[in-house]
DNA sequence: GCGTCCAGGTCTACC
DNA sequence: GGTAGACCTGGACGC
C-alpha cells in the first residue's frame, strides 16, 4: 500500500535522516540499496508494520506500508512519518538567520535543519540516556537489545526482505521489567535505574512528557524539568530539547568539543564557557547552528552512519 | 585468552 | 558553585 506526502519547498529528505545518528539505531533503518528509510510503526488501533519511507519527486515523499490500512491507520502514519521528519515545523527564521552569517549559507541553500527525531518523546529521551556515557557501539547495542528483547516482533513475509524486525519497547513494558534486567540483558548498566524511574514516573502519572513537543513553558522551565529525569545531564537536556524544537542550550559532548576545536581553535582546547560565547550571538538557534557546524563536513564528505 | 587502562556524561558527597 | 570519585561497558593494548 502506498501513501504519498507532500513536503515543504525547502524539505532535504537525505540532510533530514542524517540530520544525526538516531537514523542508525532500531527501529529506524537506512536502506541504501532502495534509497529509503525503513521504520517499524505501531498505531493506536495495534497495528504493527513496516514502512519504506522515500522521496517520489522533489515535493513528495511514498511510503510504502507493509499492511493494508484503514483512513484513520493511513492518517496516523503519515502524522508519525510528519513528526519524524520535522514537517510541521517552520525554518524560515533559521534560515533567514543562517544566510546572515557568510559560514552558514550553505545550511539554507541545502535545506539542512531538520533533526530526526522518533514518534515519541518517550523514545528519544530513553535513546538519549542511552548516548551518555559510552560509545556509539555501546548505544547501538542497548537500543538493539531494548527493541529485541522488550519490543514487539514484526514478520512480514509478504515483504522482499523478510527480515524480523521489533517495534521500540513501550514504557509499560520497560516499567515492568527489573532493574537487574536492564542492567543485565540491556546492557544498560548504572543506567538501569534511570530508565526503569523514568518509564514508572511517566506511568504513575507523575510526569507527562508527551506534551512537551506543544509546550507552552519558556525553554528554560521546559529545561529544568527535562532535567529531572534521572540520568538526564546538560549534554542530553540539551539534545532532548532540540528534539522538541528548541534550540537555547547546546548539548554539548566530547566529540562535539573535540570537533569544534578542530574547526575554530586548531586543535587547541578550550573550556565550554568559550564554546558558549561562541554560539551567543546566534540567540534561541544556538543549538541548531552549533550542531550545524560541527557536522558540517558530514555533507561536504561521506555521512558517518 | 587474560588483565589493565581509558573514554564517555551524570550523580552524589563534600568543601 | 566547584570538584572528586564512583558508576559500567566496550575497545585498545600489552603480555
Amino acid at each position: 500500500m502506498k501513501i504519498t506526502l507532500k513536503v515543504p519547498e525547502n524539505f532535504n529528505f537525505w540532510r533530514t535522516i542524517y540530520s544525526h545518528g538516531w537514523c542508525a539505531l532500531s527501529p529506524f533503518e537506512v536502506d541504501k540499496d532502495a534509497n529509503c528509510l525503513k521504520r517499524v510503526v505501531e498505531l493506536s488501533t495495534g497495528k504493527r508494520l513496516v514502512i519504506d519511507v522515500f522521496q517520489s519527486s522533489k515535493d513528495k515523499l511514498s511510503i510504502i506500508s507493509s499492511l493494508n490500512l484503514t483512513q484513520r491507520e493511513n492518517s496516523e502514519v503519515i502524522n508519525q512519518v510528519r513528526a519524524c521528519l520535522r514537517l510541521n515545523e517552520d525554518y524560515s527564521e533559521f534560515y533567514n538567520e543562517a544566510n546572515k552569517h557568510r559560514d552558514f549559507r550553505w545550511v539554507a541553500k541545502t535545506g539542512a535543519g531538520r533533526l530526526l527525531r522518533a514518534p515519541t518523546v518517550f523514545e528519544d529521551v530513553i535513546k538519549m540516556i542511552c548516548t551518555t556515557n559510552c560509545s556509539w557501539a555501546l548505544t547501538e547495542i542497548m537500543i538493539e537489545n531494548l527493541c529485541e528483547k522488550l519490543g514487539w516482533q514484526i514478520n512480514d513475509s509478504r515483504r522482499l526482505d523478510s527480515l524480523s524486525r521489533w517495534t521500540f519497547p513501550t514504557t509499560e513494558v520497560i516499567a515492568d521489567v527489573s532493574e537487574k534486567y536492564l542492567r543485565k540483558e540491556i546492557r544498560a548498566g548504572y543506567r538501569a535505574p534511570y530508565l526503569l524511574e523514568l518509564s514508572q514516573r511517566i506511568i504513575n502519572g507523575k510526569l507527562n512528557i508527551d506534551s512537551w513537543r506543544e509546550s507552552t513553558l519558556s525553554t528554560e522551565e521546559l529545561f529544568k524539568e527535562v532535567r529531572s529525569i534521572k540520568g538526564v545531564g546538560p549534554y542530553a537536556a540539551g539534545n532532548i530539547l532540540k528534539l522538541l524544537g528548541r534550540y537555547d542550550y547546546l548539548g554539548i559532548d566530547s566529540w562535539c568539543r573535540k570537533k569544534y576545536f578542530e574547526i575554530h581553535r586548531n586543535g587547541r582546547i578550550a573550556s565550554d564557557k568559550v564554546i558558549e560565547k561562541h554560539y551567543k550571538p546566534f540567540g534561541k538557534w544556538k543549538g541548531l547552528f552549533f550542531w550545524m557546524d560541527v557536522t558540517k563536513h558530514w555533507y561536504e564528505k561521506k555521512f558517518p552512519f
